[in-house]
DNA sequence: ATACAAACTTGTAATGATTACAACTTAATT
DNA sequence: AATTAAGTTGTAATCATTACAAGTTTGTAT
């Protein structure tokens, strides 16, 4: 169980500092995200919160998303056009995806260890690296 | 100026192991982006063939870059989502996205240098890395 | 507590990229 | 030269995302 207390704090500061409100909505939209590390779509967040809230809005959801992902409290993902997904680790780290079941698996990386070339007088604010290829649970099943 | 003749052999090769022809529009399109290294967006290239050849149309220009794509002969890249952009270099190389400018840099990357943890038992086929930050052009603009 | 203003939510409509489709054209092969 | 598979094109459909406007909630000042 992750501290709840320290993480609503640092949540809350984060959204004030950019006079964003902390509404019913947007915390069950960073409750499932918390709880379901999976890298949503939108779609899935929808589909995750409906029960729950029946009334709840694509719209919002964009909108909250939106939000979040500017105070940097999420991180958006563009693996493969058509489907942007959504992470709550804000942390560096790698994404993997399996073309054959198509989950996304994080993995470490240690930025500072890659050479490259070509960058000299650049300022570099972000760094994603995508991976994609076979999962051990899918090559199982071959 | 590269070696169009051994270039051209290495398409007819590729296309023919796929069942795919080289006809006029699929040459053109080839020949937009050799000449044009931006990692143009469908739209870029549509505006920069259209008046070569009036009577392009978009779906050919997906048609042909989704075959090209299944070839290997370009490759797709998806730095944000909503602009997907394709690249003729298919050799592996990093990519870096002026958030000013909006321009696309190519990198080298030694990707074997990279330290990662947690993709024991995963089979790897692709390693895409997109940076971005400001560009040395923009920086001194301000 | 009350009132006000700013921010939020929601449903519907608009946008824009990509794909589906069907009729017609081109190219490779016998 | 005939046949057939593949390619091209314009239009319509699809799907994710955004724009918008009306109503609702929240925080703050009084």
């Amino acid at each position: 169980m992750s501290d709840m207390r320290a993480k609503m704090e640092d949540i809350t500061n984060k959204l004030k500092s950019n006079n964003i409100r902390l509404s019913h909505q947007r915390l069950k939209v960073l409750e499932y995200l918390d709880h379901n590390r999976i890298h949503p779509t939108v779609e899935q967040i929808y589909e995750g919160l409906h029960d729950e809230i029946p009334t709840l809005s694509k719209t919002t959801i964009y909108n909250t998303l939106n939000a979040l992902t500017e105070s940097g409290l999420v991180k958006v993902l563009t693996i493969e056009d058509n489907e942007t997904r959504y992470d709550i680790r804000t942390d560096a780290h790698g994404h993997f995806k399996c073309t054959a079941c198509g989950e996304i698996y994080d993995f470490e990386v240690n930025m500072d260890s890659l050479e490259i070339q070509g960058l000299n007088g650049f300022r570099v604010y972000s760094r994603d690296m995508y991976f994609s290829g076979i999962c051990p649970k899918c090559m199982e099943q071959e």
